[in-house]
DNA sequence: CCTATATTCAACCCTTTGGTTGACGATCCA
DNA sequence: TGGATCGTCAACCAAAGGGTTGAATATAGG
C-alpha cells in the first residue's frame, strides 16, 4: 500500500527531476527542449520523464513527432495532505480565521 | 546543490519511514518501541531512523541505555517551500491577505 | 563484577536506480 | 521514396538502497 505516495516522494528525491518539473511550470514543453539545459543524454530525461509520468506528475501527449510533456500539479495533493499532518503547513483554517476577524472587527452594521 | 531537498523527500519515499514519522508525531519513542511494530529487523530500524535524522526529520538523544526519537517537523519547511511554488497548496500569503482586508474593510479611525 | 538490555556496526546479499551507447520506430518534408 | 528529426528501447554498468545476521559497545542493576 502507499504505493502513490512513494513514487510521488521519489520521484522528487532527484534534483534533475524537480529542476524538469519547475521548466515545465512555465509552460509545457517537448522532450528535446526540456532535455536541453542538462548534461545527461537524452535518454536519461526520457527516464526521468517516465518516472516523473509514472507518479502522475506529468502527462505526455504526442503530437506529430514531438510529445509536449505537461505539469500535473494536482498529484501533488496526496503528499501534501500526508505533509500536513506534521505542521510543517500553516492549516489555513480560514474558517476558524474568518470566526477570529468577526469577533476581533468591530460590527461594521449594527 | 538541493542535497537537503534530496534528502528529505528520499528520506519520505519509503512506507516504513512514513510510519515511524506517524508515530512520532504522538510521542518520542525509544528506538525499541519504534521497531517493536515492524516485520524488520531492528537494526533495519536503526537504519531508517538514520536516514530520518540525516534528513533532519528526527533527533535522537540518549538518556541512560535507551535513545530517545523526536520529530522534527521544521525539517519538512523547506519541501513545503518548494511545493508551494506547485500550486499544491494554498499559498497563505498573509501579507498579501492583510493588504487585502486593508483595502477591502471601511476604515475605522479617521 | 557479571549479566541482561538497548542500540549500532560491519559484512554481506539482492534489487533498484541513474547513467551510458547503439539500434529502432515514428513522423515530417523535400 | 529517402533523409533528417524526435523519442524510446535494450543491454549493460556502477553505485545506492533496504534487508539480513552476528559481533561490538554502552549502560543499568543485582
Amino acid at each position: 500500500m502507499n504505493t502513490r505516495l512513494d513514487l510521488v516522494f521519489s520521484a522528487l528525491a532527484d534534483p534533475t527531476r524537480r529542476a524538469i518539473l519547475a521548466m515545465l511550470l512555465e509552460d509545457d514543453m517537448a522532450v528535446t527542449d526540456v532535455a536541453e539545459p542538462f548534461k545527461v543524454s537524452l535518454a536519461a530525461i526520457s527516464k526521468h520523464l517516465g518516472v516523473l509520468a509514472d507518479a502522475g506528475l506529468i502527462s505526455r501527449e504526442r503530437r506529430g513527432r514531438v510529445i509536449w510533456c505537461k505539469l500535473e500539479p494536482d498529484a501533488l495533493r496526496e503528499a501534501t495532505v500526508w505533509m500536513q499532518g506534521f505542521g510543517a503547513f500553516e492549516p489555513l483554517d480560514l474558517d476558524a480565521f474568518e470566526r477570529f476577524l468577526e469577533a476581533e472587527l468591530p460590527d461594521q452594521q449594527s
